[in-house]
DNA sequence: CGCCAGCCTGTAATCGATTACAGTCTGATG
DNA sequence: CATCAGACTGTAATCGATTACAGGCTGGCG
């Protein structure tokens, strides 16, 4: 590998020298200047990123923590991240989080060791206080999700404002029993959604039914089993509300395999309108998160505080309820 | 940040006997072990990467390649990725390639910056002579794809074969005018599935009519106009194999929209399994790809070229063709 | 007692960059 | 001609680790 030194070697000037017309920094004689860029052309010498980030303190790298790239929702994010930083500069580092201890400790080992420069979650499925520790040691950002009384710069929809569209519309139609499917409670999103299912039940002044609240794994296969449990206990809905289109396709299929025709006998919404939902059948009713935005302007904002430059937050992104086939009037 | 340098001073003791400790190496009295350990938990020291880093030449980082992770398919192969090498303590930069030339220079610019310590390529769509350059500079494997006259160690299913089994199975349900939707050209699996689907042909003496190659962008958007296209110029063609759950997911959109029936009227076949095959309606027929297990192979094969261990190849994992709801016996 | 092997530890070079500081050179000015 | 500012360049320290080499110490053996 040809170093620095190489290259000053065969131009003939100091290490100092060759560093400045790299970085433009100093001063050098045009002559010299080109001199040392033809050595440099000629002998394709390209600076070491360890060497520099040794010297720097930075690795241009940020990491990325998601709940599930398997989700083609958070593959969108994260597809746009990825753009956004790479035109920057900037790698993304991916890593999962299931909000295990074990994750914990690796995400602080990147810390401690310093091999990232700031963090990008997309899930505050973390311990609060194992966040605002990391969040405190490197520049961060959370993305799809808000926690209020975290002090943290943050990008994502109304998620609270989203739901109370999609409860608003369903009891338009004269929904009034409306199971929701949700992910796990430990992710805010989910919190966040079920908030406004009650804030619209009692907008609405309507009884939220306990019953009507169930959790599944963020899988398909989860919502299936979640949903077919509850045909088969004879539970009493009108409406199904999944806290994402993943979930939805699985109850999609629950309720067609109970003989349920959707929407007729039942409406479903979902959530994220990931790239299939429009495709799905019936076509599926959701809330549009602007997942590329969203990318984007987290790179933007973890650049900024990266550079310490001041910034508004949260900041909110519009989401958009885009009806489709999914949802009817009620059955009495 | 507290260094090395640190500990040995707080320890009484050199730093090379701290480097020592930390790395099992060389020879430490016991007491003296202790106490540095005793110095390095208290002072909560974790080495820097980049020091190590440029020390010892390797960043352990990998390079992971995607078409699209915005696919299921892709982000199941990539999750499998990322928890294999975290356990190995290797850490996964991810990059969108798209075979443009401009992310060719920027691949190009990782390995000369000795940014990462190899690659894992989930497509082939590069230029061949391009790719060939990046794996002759650091540890390069192939995932998901397989080229034969290709000297790079890869792990993949045999996807002729797999072509084959999807078209002798509608061969033997008496479909005869199979539309094939494929993705771009470039692409190397596209390249094997078409190639099955002649083989098929010729095996059956059947003629390969070459208005039913169809080739889509990787949505269900561009499956959906492209089968679209096709039903309205009167193509005539009893079934559809899609190169993609992705694109499988928009061709029965369309047909369901043109009024054909899946799988009365047409059948329709998919590749790769996604998690939301089983779930789609009707339940689509797909082959299945060991999402998981190609991830882990890969990147156990990677650390195998990466410490310069002999390995065979290509490894061939298993797909199976399952049958679901989407295909049924050709209408005359 | 002298010698030597083997264990333990420290010194200093090294990886590849950036940069503070100092030194040289040139040309303008009084 | 002496002086000096300013442009250009080089020397060497530094970032934080690893490791070759050398030196000190201890104990066993002749």
């Amino acid at each position: 590998m040809t170093t620095i030194h190489d290259v000053a070697r065969h131009a003939g000037v100091s290490v100092a020298t060759v560093s400045r017309v790299l970085n433009n920094s100093g001063t050098v004689r045009t002559d010299t200047r080109a001199r040392v860029l033809a050595v440099i052309d000629q002998l394709d010498y390209h600076p070491s990123a360890m060497g520099q980030s040794l010297r720097l303190n930075r690795t241009r790298i940020v990491m990325v923590v998601v709940p599930e790239v398997t989700n083609p929702f958070v593959g969108e994010v994260v597809y746009s991240m990825e753009l956004a930083a790479r035109s920057r500069g900037y790698s993304i580092l991916l890593h999962e989080y299931h909000g295990d201890q074990l994750t914990d400790l690796q995400l602080q080992q990147y810390v401690s060791t310093r091999r990232i420069d700031g963090l990008i979650f997309l899930t505050a499925e973390a311990r609060e206080k194992q966040f605002q520790q990391l969040a405190q040691q490197l520049p961060t950002i959370l993305a799809c999700e808000y926690v209020d009384h975290w002090d943290i710069p943050s990008v994502s929809i109304d998620n609270i404002a989203a739901t109370l569209d999609v409860m608003r519309y369903l009891m338009g139609l004269g929904h009034t029993r409306i199971l929701l499917i949700s992910g796990s409670a430990g992710n805010v999103s989910a919190r966040d959604r079920l908030r406004g299912y009650r804030i619209a039940h009692e907008q609405a002044g309507l009884p939220v039914c306990e019953e009507l609240l169930q959790e599944a794994e963020p899988t398909p296969a989860a919502a299936y089993a979640t949903l077919t449990g509850a045909v088969e206990r004879g539970l009493d809905f009108t409406a199904v509300f999944c806290a994402s289109d993943v979930l939805a396709i699985g109850a999609l299929r629950a309720l067609q395999d109970k003989g349920l025709a959707v929407p007729r006998d039942v409406s479903v919404v979902g959530f994220d309108d990931i790239m299939f939902a429009p495709f799905l059948n019936p076509a599926l009713t959701t809330v549009h998160q602007p997942a590329r935005e969203i990318g984007e302007r987290a790179i933007a904002m973890w650049l900024c505080a990266a550079e310490g430059k001041a910034q508004d937050y949260p900041v909110t992104v519009r989401h958009e309820l885009r009806i489709r086939d999914s949802c009817a009037v009620a059955r009495r």
